[in-house]
DNA sequence: TCACATACCGAACATAATGTTCGGTTACGA
DNA sequence: TCGTAACCGAACATTATGTTCGGTATGTGA
């Protein structure tokens, strides 16, 4: 990739993070990020379609670096154990999402919220897709599935306006609530 | 109020929730409502700021609905009872939102879903509010209460991507993971 | 029934942000 | 060093929102 474009690439991507640590995503306006990266206007159209494709670009960041790592991590350190454990995935999860914390929250508390949620589900039904199969049950999985998955989700934005508490206790309520795993 | 005022706040409702059975929230313009309300540009501004005061009014015509006969019940079928049926309110909203599936659906299921659910949310708070006082638990109440609520907003959005299933069903299905109650 | 208040009409205007175009400039990398 | 491609940015097109205001129609209360 020329170097001119990840410049600009990263130059938009602190430009929005900065913004987002002052005011609310919807707040945002597409001149204010150009301004504050400093390109020209056309330039940030060359690069994202709408402001909505840059917080997906935005997620997508964030979220790659906490679930690769996961993964990274499930294909070593954890294979040496032998076996997934949910509830370190779970902890570990919550320590990346803890370091990002302050961008999150600014997405989280405005109309963006719902496209944060709706991405960051979309990766962890992949994590408690796993854990579905040792359960036995009459209740249709599509539904527990779902259930976790919101659930987990509802905890991390509940955590978000909560931040007193670590990601430990966060990890300890959430299972204190789930009757699988 | 004028009758003048009543009709044309019905027609704008009536406009509204019969486009809201053709596309969704988002894609509706305050125009298109104006012309199949078929009134005044000005008059539409003069009762609704905007487009989410329309939506929210929507909202509270609904909830009012569902919440306020469960209230009526309270205050009669249940007091006679001696005590609050927590499952059979459950079901009761339940029926109530079936009954107006249609339009529920198509604010859900866009970016104006999230208003919604934080409205839903806000009325559920007080469902639930009770039931919290029976539990015994070291994790925070906060926690349990906004845990409880979302489960349920959950559910009924989960519900309304899978109509098959009728209120007991999913009433069953939301006790089934709850471990409380 | 009459008179006054008030709701409605709708065209024209103001606003504000988005997204596009294009000719010229600059920087990369092969 | 040379050609490609990214960047610049002003000007423009677009689109929807929300406001204004003078005139008309309708409801309500006396």
């Amino acid at each position: 990739m020329d170097r001119r474009q990840k410049k600009t690439r990263q130059a938009v991507f602190d430009a929005f993070t900065a913004l987002l640590e002052e005011k609310t995503y919807s707040n945002i306006t597409v001149q204010e990020i150009i301004d504050r990266a400093d390109i020209g206007r056309s330039t940030f159209y060359s690069h994202f379609e709408t402001k909505d494709e840059l917080l997906k670009a935005l997620c997508s960041e964030i979220f790659d670096h906490v679930f690769s790592e996961k993964l990274t991590r499930e294909n070593t350190h954890d294979f040496s154990l032998g076996g997934k454990d949910i509830k370190g995935e779970i902890t570990h999860i919550l320590y990346h999402l803890r370091y990002s914390s302050r961008y999150i929250s600014r997405i989280l508390f405005c109309e963006s919220g719902e496209m944060f949620m709706s991405y960051f589900k979309d990766y962890l039904m992949e994590v408690f897709q796993g854990e579905l199969e040792k359960i036995n049950t009459d209740i249709p999985r599509d539904y527990i599935l779902n259930h976790m998955v919101c659930d987990f989700a509802e905890t991390v934005r509940w955590w978000m306006k909560h931040d007193q508490y670590s990601p430990e206790d966060v990890s300890r309520f959430f299972f204190s609530t789930t009757p699988f795993a």
